[in-house]
DNA sequence: CACTTGTCCTGTCATGCCGTCAGCTTACCG
DNA sequence: CGGTAAGCTGACGGCATGACAGGACAAGTG
């Protein structure tokens, strides 16, 4: 699908190569999550990695392009949320379970990925297309199916004609990543994240179908 | 208040001291606007104040410590955010208004200081304490109020007994914020941002009452 | 086993930014 | 006008960057 690994001069990678490179992308990530994005240096990651910097360059053209690779995996496998939403029913009490089980998995992808979300979320706003895109990706495997349901409600005389599904949904997806790249803000707000789910549960049925829950 | 400002070095600012500093500030606020945070570099910032690199370290410790000051000052400005909620309405007619002119006013405020928000936000996310410590400052100037608004709501009992108001406030303000931040994002969804506002008033007014808004 | 081929890694180098210091210039004041 | 403190910069060692050429290594061949 996506070809050959390349290496910068053109090479194709062999066995040894591809190891390399994993283990480079490997310790990026854990470099990211222990030190300023702003702070992460080439020379860092190889010295982690037990290699050299000229072999970093041998395989990505920058700290960027690394970036870039690692969180193309990820909103590979993003896909995964769309099953939070997808078909799901929005009525009754199966729609509140619906509302917190797409809470919890969302908080829970954004908790394993924080690290790179953070960059990507930042290219995103720095005006960076292909960080842009990235992060869009991601959205959508939520956003998509998430409009449909607006819609589908809608369709079906539930929802007020007015609304655009596509804001509402997107206002509330960019809401659960923004609390989930910020919980700990809650705390000193004296919120704590098992009391937090539920009250984005809350908005989130609010916001879909403007009705309170029936728990 | 705050005391004489004073060089690194442990002098005295005078009159063109201070002129200089805020220049570098300046220059340093333009650049976060142009390039990337990870790639703004002292030496630019001082060639273009028309200065060079030492006289930057003369006033601060390192880059950080400079947006460290711009955010401050915004931070400060942004208590006139609060007015937009501090004792207004949220019942009728005067209730849908008061969430119109609280996104209009938060994605305003968002829209002058987009440059240093990304920053800021970054800093919070990846657990820098002082840039925590601003971003909390900025979201409180909104959330205190909509919090005590969420609260009375709920002593004259127009809103469930189980909610916390805190929690609800803090979520709809982070989610102003992140929609405020990533406004580009909603125009790849084919919502335009005239559109977008409507609907986050909807979203926040149904958060706060836990009803339709009466337009 | 020697030889070849193609992959893989590193030593080294020019370049450019970082952060500091000594020392020069400028402004103010008695 | 001389003293003092503020203001600025040239220059420097140190480090990261990014490029290259060449050495090390694995695998296949006769």
């Amino acid at each position: 699908m996506t070809g050959q690994v390349r290496t910068v001069d053109g090479r194709v990678a062999g066995r040894r190569g591809q190891a390399t490179r994993q283990k480079l992308l490997d310790c990026l990530s854990e470099m990211l999550s222990s030190s300023p994005y702003r702070d992460v240096k080439v020379i860092d990651v190889a010295r982690k990695a037990g290699t050299s910097p000229a072999t970093f360059y041998q395989y990505f053209p920058d700290v960027e392009g690394a970036v870039l690779e690692i969180a193309d995996r990820m909103a590979a496998e993003s896909s995964s949320l769309a099953e939070l939403t997808a078909g799901r029913s929005w009525v009754g009490k199966a729609g509140w379970q619906t509302a917190q089980e797409l809470v919890d998995g969302f908080l829970e992808f954004w908790r394993k990925n924080d690290a790179i979300l953070r960059v990507v979320d930042l290219g995103a706003a720095e005006g960076d297309k292909r960080f842009a895109k990235i992060r869009m990706k991601i959205l959508n495997s939520v956003n998509s199916p998430l409009t449909d349901s607006v819609a589908d409600l809608q369709a079906k005389g539930k929802v007020d004609k007015d609304v655009n599904p596509a804001a509402i949904a997107g206002s509330l997806v960019v809401m659960l990543a923004a609390a989930a790249s910020h919980q700990k803000g809650f705390s000193s707000w004296g919120v704590k994240q098992a009391e937090l789910k539920p009250h984005l549960a809350l908005l989130t049925y609010l916001g879909i179908t403007g009705k309170k829950p029936v728990k």
